[in-house]
DNA sequence: TAGCTTACTGTGGTCAGACCACACAAATCC
DNA sequence: GGATTTGTGTGGTCTGACCACAGTAAGCTA
């Protein structure tokens, strides 16, 4: 396979303008048409280098005219990952368990740092944090509206660490493992003790970062992630 | 776009194969041909269903025959994350510096766990690491089969956090920023000081780990990685 | 019968062309 | 001026033709 197709040259000259400047977030690339015909290329190679890019949370296509039309260029990180992270549970090549784990790793190092420039008197904004939480004690909550809260609120916790690149990788987990979440939680037998239970630890979460306790912090959001999928059985 | 394309209906066929056990790695899918006559589709669609799983690392395509021909299904989890990674840092999206963050995240509790493994008595296995740091010695190394041993050298530290999910991110992100990392080394003056420089951190962060300093592993590895990035001026 | 050559088959790769639905903008009509 | 119609460019899908390739099977020769 070491011949270049057609569609990766595609790619390859998108990236270059991508690079130079010519294009960029929010832009939105020349038609298939054009491309084809600028690159001397058929328009069902552009089209196939139009769908690596769609799956690499880089375009958004539209049919029609007018500014949302075509293929506009966005920025989903997450995105991609996710859908590797899916595909490859699928193929049983990744265990479930090492998401887990990876989990851990970003959300006890996000809070730990967050609580740590808390002791150090920064401000850090726990508001969004604290209003997700309130909407959490909402008692007509659906477990998958539950989850999807859930999911938020621990996608706030990784952007604490203010890094893109880890709280695309985190965001990408949540959604890669969604799946096997909501599945399990539909088997919980007692859920309102569950979730009245996850209420809680996640006060402790945030409460310990307010507090600047950062071991504290980072022991209860371990502790917090290995419980909820020991207990669902999901990794 | 809400309507689901028929690529996506494909590729959605193809999942639940995987999850159903019916693919797995090492298998091969059926040709174009008769995924597009089975699904009821255009080989048009099937070819672009076909590039996405390319691109997420899921298949490798080949023309001919015989057993290495077609879609043959494989498991490189860390290519799509380290494309996505280009392109999103070849969009601007994301800052090369988050990576550089990333790194010293995942890689200094790696190092920190297998030291708290060592000083637990726990039999780790540092050979691999040791010999690619003699390889690293060779006098006569090229600057490119240096940066090659020297991210072996961190994907093995990454590797000894025995989490497939950390390693394939990790792999990703040196792929992913692997080009910057090349030009700014082009650029450095005096070259053999900091390759010198590089090795002796290298032996000093594995000697930590082996003398099961979980802390002076996570510092060394922590400066070691923040250090090369600032004198290349990368991120 | 064994070894070599040729033909066949199924594979992915690429191209060209036709047609569809769509979304907006411009032109036309009342 | 507002409503309707037309035009245009967009992506989406399908069909069919042809190519190069890699292995296998069949045929031929010594």
């Amino acid at each position: 396979m070491a011949a270049t197709r057609t569609y990766q040259l595609v790619l390859a000259r998108i990236e270059e303008d991508l690079l130079a400047g010519k294009l960029g977030v929010g832009g939105r690339l020349p038609g298939e048409r054009i491309l084809a015909e600028r690159y001397g290329v058929s328009r069902a190679s552009v089209r196939e280098a139009i769908k690596v890019l769609e799956a690499m949370g880089m375009i958004r296509t539209a049919v029609g005219s007018g500014p949302e039309a075509g293929a506009v260029i966005i920025a989903e990180p997450a995105a991609p990952i996710a859908m590797a992270l899916r595909w490859h549970l699928a193929s049983r090549h990744l265990p479930v368990g090492d998401i887990v784990g990876a989990r851990v790793l970003i959300e006890s190092w996000s809070v730990a740092g967050a609580a740590d420039r808390v002791a150090g008197a920064e401000e850090i904004d726990l508001r969004p944090a604290t209003a997700l939480l309130d909407a959490m004690d909402a008692p007509e909550l659906s477990r998958s509206d539950f989850l999807a809260l859930d999911a938020d609120f621990h996608v706030i916790l990784a952007e604490l660490a203010g890094n893109i690149v880890v709280s695309a990788v985190m965001t990408a987990m949540r959604q890669g493992i969604h799946a096997y979440v909501t599945a399990a939680v539909d088997r919980v037998a007692d859920w309102e003790e569950m979730a009245a239970r996850l209420r809680g630890e996640h006060r402790g979460i945030l409460a310990a970062v307010a507090a600047g306790r950062g071991g504290d912090a980072s022991l209860a959001v371990t502790a917090h992630i290995n419980g909820f999928y020991t207990d669902t059985g999901v990794g």
